[in-house]
DNA sequence: GTTCCCCGCGCG
DNA sequence: AAAGCGCGCGGGGAAC
């Protein structure tokens, strides 16, 4: 393959080529030298077997990730050959993990590049670089949209760091926990033993000996026979109603989601030398925040928590930001009484202390109903006090909602744009308007209409808080990537050549983040982490009050909130 | 026998 | 307690 040097006008000032065995050391070299941005069709494709040769690029322009960016971008207006090249627009995932051993006839296919995955020649690469620099410099505000692409790249290089690294992981206080709840692990194929006696209870208050506990229809007419009158077997509908059966079966739903979700079979999938390595998805979510494949990454339960353990002679440094969404509408708005509201404290009980409210918790309904389109209950009586005390504030989340009714696109701070609508949509709210429109008809379209408006409500504030969180890891890395390597003799060798002898970002939760560092290196990683969050701040709110302040902690095992 | 959808629940 | 947004996953069971 061939390496090519531009210039920043997209000329050419050099290249070399090599072998696939070879590209590694190649890469390193022009890190070393020219510190490049590294221009590629794919990160997932091309940084996993980097890292694996220990070799590890600064930054990135992912053609592929951009693509999907730049292409619906309202800010983009000349993107014809941009939508052109469909091939780049490609949601595809990372390769699946190999989990069968013995499926020898498939290794040629798991060791190349992966089937429909983008082009990855160089004269395709060039053009689509060439098709992305005329979009960006013909863009609305190419500023903004420069700072969403370089993110949303740096996003790419740490989806891949985080899963070369891995979450250091304890299986035994895992198993700890397990068998707390659950009972020693049981025999393959028969539940544990408290799921045994639980389920035992629920049949003998439900004098039905048969109910199948695991099939929702089937319990759900058995309860009706107990004359427990439920529209589901929800656990909140469970919760309205006294009977005898409600608090086992409650119980026995708990222990069967922790074992067939995180159980021992979990474990022994998914946590391999004290490493667990999830399957992070940069930009699978259409609001652009990160999704996860396989493994229940983003889902790991709270119980759960105390199973993420340091290695020996590591720390794991654990931050998230207070209130982050609430935050990020206040300074997109420019809200002045929302910023004042949370600065240097809790977002919540300053709308408390600000007279807004009586109650911490009433402030909170009131904001995630401002945030969601709440229009009910607690969430529907507090909003209208919210929309009088933050006017700029709700006027943007209204706004937004009044667009997305309409049919219309919203966009987030940096520019990422909400998807187009099916034309079948418009088609129907065009029919609803109708005077010969049945009143059923018009219903289905206000209905569906309001559904659009909660989603573009939603989509500008969580996509903006997505841009944060990228900006904010993506500062950091930076940070950590610069720390001096520990000596062999304290190295962490399950987080892999790159990783073994410095801090590294060990997990990332859409407002959270977990580094996992020598001892030594505890407090400046804790101190890098909150000036990433100010860095973030500052880059994508210059001049604004607005402040994120980070909930902090150091400790060995990282503590169940 | 395989594929797809729904339910229910974990996370933010 | 959910509600109002965004996800992934396992299990059951219908559809193919």
């Amino acid at each position: 393959m061939r390496l090519v040097a531009l210039d920043a006008d997209g000329g050419r000032l050099d290249e070399e080529e090599t072998g696939a065995d070879g590209l590694p050391a190649l890469v390193a070299r022009w890190e070393a030298e020219h510190s490049p941005r590294w221009v590629w069709s794919d990160a997932a494709a091309w940084s996993p077997r980097l890292l694996a040769a220990g070799v590890r690029v600064q930054r990135c322009h992912d053609l592929r990730l951009v693509h999907r960016i730049l292409r619906h971008s309202a800010l983009v207006h000349d993107a014809q050959a941009l939508r052109a090249a469909d091939v780049w627009d490609t949601p595809l995932d990372p390769p699946e993990p190999v989990r069968d051993a013995g499926a020898t006839l498939f290794d040629l296919e798991a060791t190349s590049p992966r089937s429909g995955a983008v082009p990855s020649d160089l004269e395709e690469t060039l053009a689509e670089h060439a098709r992305q620099r005329t979009a960006l410099s013909r863009a609305e505000d190419p500023a903004r949209l420069r700072l969403l692409v370089a993110a949303e790249s740096a996003g790419a290089l740490i989806a891949a760091e985080l899963q070369a690294a891995g979450i250091p992981w304890d299986v035994t206080e895992h198993d700890r926990i397990l068998t707390a709840a659950l009972g020693p692990r049981p025999a393959p194929g028969t539940p544990p033993s408290r799921m045994v006696a639980a389920g035992a209870e629920v049949r003998a208050a439900l004098d039905d000996p048969l109910v199948p506990l695991d099939s929702p229809p089937k319990l759900l007419r058995a309860l009706h026979r107990a004359g427990i009158d439920v529209p589901s077997t929800s656990q909140w509908e469970l919760q309205q109603h006294q009977h005898p059966a409600i608090e086992p079966l409650l119980r026995y739903k708990k222990m069967s989601r922790l074992l067939t979700a995180n159980g021992w079979t979990w474990l022994d999938e998914w946590v391999h030398e004290g490493r667990y390595r999830p399957v992070y998805v940069p930009g699978g979510v259409v609001t652009g925040r990160w999704a996860s494949s396989g493994g229940g990454a983003l889902q790991i339960p709270r119980q759960l928590r105390p199973a993420l353990r340091a290695d020996p002679g590591w720390r794991l440094i654990s931050a998230d930001v207070s209130q982050l969404e609430p935050r990020v509408l206040a300074a997109m708005s420019g809200d002045t009484a929302m910023i004042a509201a949370g600065a240097g404290k809790d977002l919540y009980s300053g709308i408390v202390e600000a007279g807004i409210v009586q109650t911490r918790q009433e402030a909170k309904i009131g904001v995630l109903g401002a945030l969601y389109g709440g229009t009910t209950g607690d969430s529907g009586r507090v909003v209208p006090r919210l929309r009088r005390n933050f006017p700029a504030a709700m006027a943007l989340v209204d706004g937004a909602a009044a667009t997305g009714e309409r049919g219309g696109t919203v966009t987030t701070w940096l520019g990422r744009s909400s998807p187009a609508l099916e034309e079948s949509w418009s088609q129907a709210q065009r029919a609803a308007n109708q005077v010969d429109a049945a009143a059923g008809q018009q219903e289905a379209a206000r209905r569906s209409a309001r559904e659009r408006g909660r989603f573009t409500r939603n989509f500008v504030v969580q996509g903006t808080a997505a841009e944060w969180a990228l900006s904010w890891m993506a500062a950091l890395r930076l940070q950590l990537a610069r720390f001096e390597e520990v000596p062999e003799t304290v190295a962490a060798a399950a987080s892999g050549p790159v990783f073994s002898r410095r801090a590294h970002l060990a997990f990332f939760l859409h407002d959270e983040v977990i580094v996992h560092a020598p001892a030594e290196q505890a407090e400046a990683a804790a101190t890098a982490i909150r000036e990433a969050a100010d860095a973030a701040g500052r880059l994508l709110f210059p001049g604004s009050a607005i402040d994120f302040p980070l909930d902090l902690k150091i400790s060995e095992r990282s503590a169940q909130k």
